[in-house]
DNA sequence: CTGAAAGCGCTAACAG
DNA sequence: CTGTTAGCGCTTTCAG
């Protein structure tokens, strides 16, 4: 049962400092004093206010944290948990939610998930221990988890889930795939035949690899076509994977004059840039999609048109969601929608 | 005085969980056994740890980790405070930062500091209250600032400075600017006269940027030339201070045949696309270097020659440096240096 | 091996 | 307006 203890058994650091039974004799005052001079001004005499605050200055007194947490058992903190740290998307996320939580007097605690725990790694969005100690909790949920979801069950603090819905009471707040997807998909069918067109997505688990599959299929069958296997593709969201497809259908293959609405950014990236090393020219021979609107996509030649992911409101509205829900546990529970829009660049132009 | 206190007084939310009293009652022992059963399984019997086992599982027993926190003085968390939170660069310190720490068993609370906090807001890298919750902090600091150093000096948790040299004797873990800036400024002058290369620098103030253009000015007088003032400029890192650069300078002034030492990756790809979009060709008209290793640096066309900085060590370096500190504060202080190397690429290629 | 007891440093009633 | 008192939930001597 070791797990359930401090990870790191180390003798005490901290130095010793001066606590409020000291800035209360030398201000010659009761601790409850001190502590209302500090927490609640208007609570106490001027004069008294003031002797207190010289001896805080005396004594470089600084309120224990600990202590305090324990008896508000409030700690100020916010988990935040997402499948990755890093890469573009993610770190707008964290931007978003940390520059509200700031707004809102919290901090956050980053967390990097394991995608996949192993059986003996915790769940729980990857905050082991650190769990214990946040007033909330906002986790990202990208693909279906069981032991994942029976942990936020089990969650005594307040939970905003980002991304997904998981059926459990839960604040959710989420990137609807839906229009910039559709919009996208109509972009290319206007001038691509439904046959000549491909996904080429990320994980298939991920929810969002299937909410963009799902427009691609629609999309298709709504132009008259059912899409063949070979339109659809799952991997993983990277260019090399983007490079590989690139490679085995324009190149193995010699397919052209095809549209692709890839998984991401960087799918759409590695599959334009393999075109380009098989000679051929995109949009021409390859119109292509990206999705995320990364910085990355505008700065590339051609341009690569993109689903916009209003990353950073992601962030800020899951810390907003959770912040009222530790405030106010009561309130009605919300689902927040942000929407995604289609971003036209080069990549996607017509094929000549 | 209102700041000491707790940033947002609201009612207590954590629901009722069974306590360290439930678990003891419940398996007819002393609370103190409870807590032996948990963290020093070795000092208990068997029978006595099995049916403590029981009881938590039972009760869904979880310590409080604020009431652990508060005895122990340590809470397991270490303070990551960088000037910004966003871009890659820090994107992947604080990934390697994250990584090390869960490693040895710590987790991070990120924070980015605001760069000049004004008068009324907290220095101390921008983990306000949280501060104290932390065992140990890193922090990045990249200019002079008396207010920081002031607050660090008083910290009362282990410290670890990245990046600069404050003089405050805590631990140091630093990029050494200077062996990829050389190697840089050698190829520059290989195949352009000092005359014609340039340095376009971020921030005056920052320490890299003195370091880098300092390497600068060396290498032009050792090839004989005392550096002109225009050669040299700063001001911010960001691609649109490269195009306004290139703009003035190759637009306006039409300039051709000249090296730039960019600050940063994006500084030289502004630059070269600006270059470009003036109808120059780099490298025949601009040979540009670039600074930090970004992806971005070897996706755009052509490959942006750069200083390669060892982001993920830098973070992973800190906290290892830090949880030494932490659990051994008597260690003799460390500086540690990682060094930067030029990765080249077409972008400083021959004039033709 | 186990229990009793003493806090960690602070906040929050409750009386004055 | 101020002091007294009671904990918050846990860890850790110190005796058995």
């Amino acid at each position: 049962m070791g797990e359930l203890g401090d990870p790191t058994p180390a003798p005490r650091v901290r130095k010793r400092v001066a606590s409020i039974q000291d800035v209360a004799e030398r201000a010659s005052v009761s601790i409850a004093t001190v502590s209302r001079a500090v927490n609640k001004p208007h609570l106490v005499s001027v004069e008294t206010a003031e002797r207190v605050r010289i001896a805080i200055e005396e004594l470089g007194y600084r309120p224990n944290r600990f202590a305090q947490v324990l008896m508000t058992q409030r700690s100020g903190l916010l988990g935040v948990a997402l499948p990755d740290i890093h890469g573009e998307f993610y770190s707008e996320i964290l931007r978003g939610a940390d520059a509200e939580a700031r707004r809102l007097g919290f901090q956050i605690l980053v967390s990097a998930s394991p995608a996949h725990p192993g059986e003996g790694e915790e769940a729980g969005g990857g905050l082991g221990p650190a769990l214990g100690l946040v007033d909330g909790l906002a986790i990202m949920v990208t693909e279906p988890d069981e032991r994942l979801l029976d942990t936020l069950r089990n969650l005594d603090v307040p939970l905003v889930v980002l991304d997904a819905h998981l059926g459990l009471g839960s604040d959710v707040v989420f990137v609807d795939q839906e229009p910039g997807s559709r919009e996208a998909m109509r972009h290319l069918l206007e001038l691509t035949p439904p046959q000549d067109c491909f996904f080429v997505g990320g994980p298939q688990s991920n929810f969002d690899a299937q909410a963009r599959a799902k427009v691609f299929d629609e999309e298709l069958r709504r132009a008259g076509h059912a899409p063949r296997p070979d339109q659809v593709t799952f991997r993983e969201y990277s260019m090399s994977w983007g490079e590989r497809w690139a490679h085995e259908t324009l190149g193995v293959r010699g397919l052209r004059r095809i549209a692709v609405f890839a998984g991401n950014d960087d799918i759409a990236i590695g599959i334009m840039r393999e075109a380009q090393a098989l000679g051929l020219i995109v949009p021409r021979d390859l119109r292509v999609i990206g999705f995320d609107g990364s910085t990355l996509a505008g700065l590339v030649r051609p341009g690569v048109s993109t689903v916009r992911v209003p990353r950073d409101d992601l962030g800020r509205c899951a810390v907003r969601a959770l912040v009222a829900r530790v405030q106010n546990p009561d309130d009605d529970v919300v689902s927040l929608r942000l929407p995604t829009s289609l971003l036209l660049r080069e990549s996607s132009g017509p094929h000549e």
